[in-house]
DNA sequence: TTCATAAATTAAACACTGTTCAAAAAAGGA
DNA sequence: TCCTTTTTTGAACAGTGTTTAATTTATGAA
């Protein structure tokens, strides 16, 4: 009698199904350019259709920014457990580059591309990021108050880190890198990052602190 | 008999004016949702004469553009004549995000939006951005040859520098600094990037280089 | 002024978009 | 089988960028 408990893995699959041809065209056309028409060529259904799994065109996108915090958020706790605030800050900061890289389609819904940034910020659906930005203040501060970086204030010096690693990712998936040979660029990424944290942490081995594959675009 | 030369500039000014109305509608709306009609609308025209004047909307897109850049060229120029390579970085990137702050609706359309982003790269339009990238290149390379930064590669560096301030300014630009007051924008701007450039000029004092107003919001 | 030519502007049409909704089809339980 | 609920469809709506023929306006010469 379990049927009622297939139906809603089937619903909830379709949605699934719907969000993975979704964001793959999001990522090939950008938001605007992507037609509900589209989408419903890709997964086999009439367009009418996808409006019984999500209100509109804006609600898909809010699953999509769903699933691309669960996924930053993850991998941020995975260097919770490193004991140096230091060390952790440089690991912080390289996951955050590794998470960009590697979901190239979520971090432009998330962070860069426009027409989404204003609906988000008319849902008031901001709060996931700031989130992300807490823990790595947190971290910040840690460093501060032990001593591992000098005093200065908090959110000046958290904004910026946070500032420097979305530069990097954004500017290469914007591509603004296309001076340099795409070959190049993990090596160049991961020598700006290291040469950028020895500036702040001149004593420690940043190099062994990091992990290369991180940097593969 | 200048009668030629008062269509010529007639010509000239309507194009002016079309660009005038569509920044401030992108800025409003985003380039997707600003629609011929309403920029006709604005300048008390019919749709169809706009394409009298622009081949199509990502024409009126080039314009802008390359306002845009011309803009940000002659800021550019204005910290050249700073003999010291240290003191012109640390000028250049404060006009750098001078730039992005005073000429928001330019600074998205240039390094942000990713509609345009493809348009852009479709068109072959980004020799510009290329101009931008080796005046910051060829002043990390002095710093590095006459000592003042230590070896290091250039492009990693210099794209790292870049990165830095586009973060800073991208971010705020996309309302990613919601976490802070408004009102505190001016200064934790200007302290993040005093911090930064102390670190890697730590015998320079920063903040006699610097202008307040560089980072108004 | 008058008139022919050239330029500027318009209105209507095209295929496309997101979205809605009544009708049809399919599935489920008795 | 038959009734009910859920899923899916197809047609319609107003709005989009763009094209084109027709119309209006401006120009310089007679």
């Amino acid at each position: 009698m379990g049927s009622k408990e297939r139906r809603a893995r089937d619903r909830e699959q379709m949605r699934e199904d719907i969000l993975d041809a979704a964001i793959e065209l999001f990522h090939e056309l950008g938001f605007e350019k992507t037609t509900i028409r589209r989408i419903a060529d890709k997964i086999e259904y009439t367009p009418g259709n996808i409006y019984a799994y999500f209100k509109n065109k804006n609600d898909i996108l809010f699953g999509i920014h769903q699933r691309g915090f669960k996924l930053l958020y993850d991998m941020e706790m995975t260097v919770q457990d490193t004991p140096d605030p230091g060390e952790r800050l440089i690991k912080l900061g390289q996951t955050y580059i590794q998470f960009g890289l590697q979901h190239r389609p979520y971090y432009d819904l998330m962070f860069i591309d426009s027409s989404v940034q204003q609906v988000i910020h008319e849902e008031d659906r901001w709060k996931e990021g700031q989130n992300a930005y807490t823990v790595l203040r947190n971290t910040v501060a840690e460093c501060i108050q032990t001593g591992v970086m000098p005093p200065s204030d908090v959110d000046s010096v958290t904004f910026g880190m946070w500032a420097f690693v979305h530069g990097l990712v954004s500017l290469y998936v914007r591509g603004r890198s296309a001076m340099i040979p795409n070959e190049y660029m993990p090596q160049v990424l991961q020598a700006s990052y290291t040469y950028f944290q020895t500036a702040f942490f001149p004593h420690k081995n940043i190099d062994s602190i990091l992990n290369s594959e991180a940097f593969v675009v």
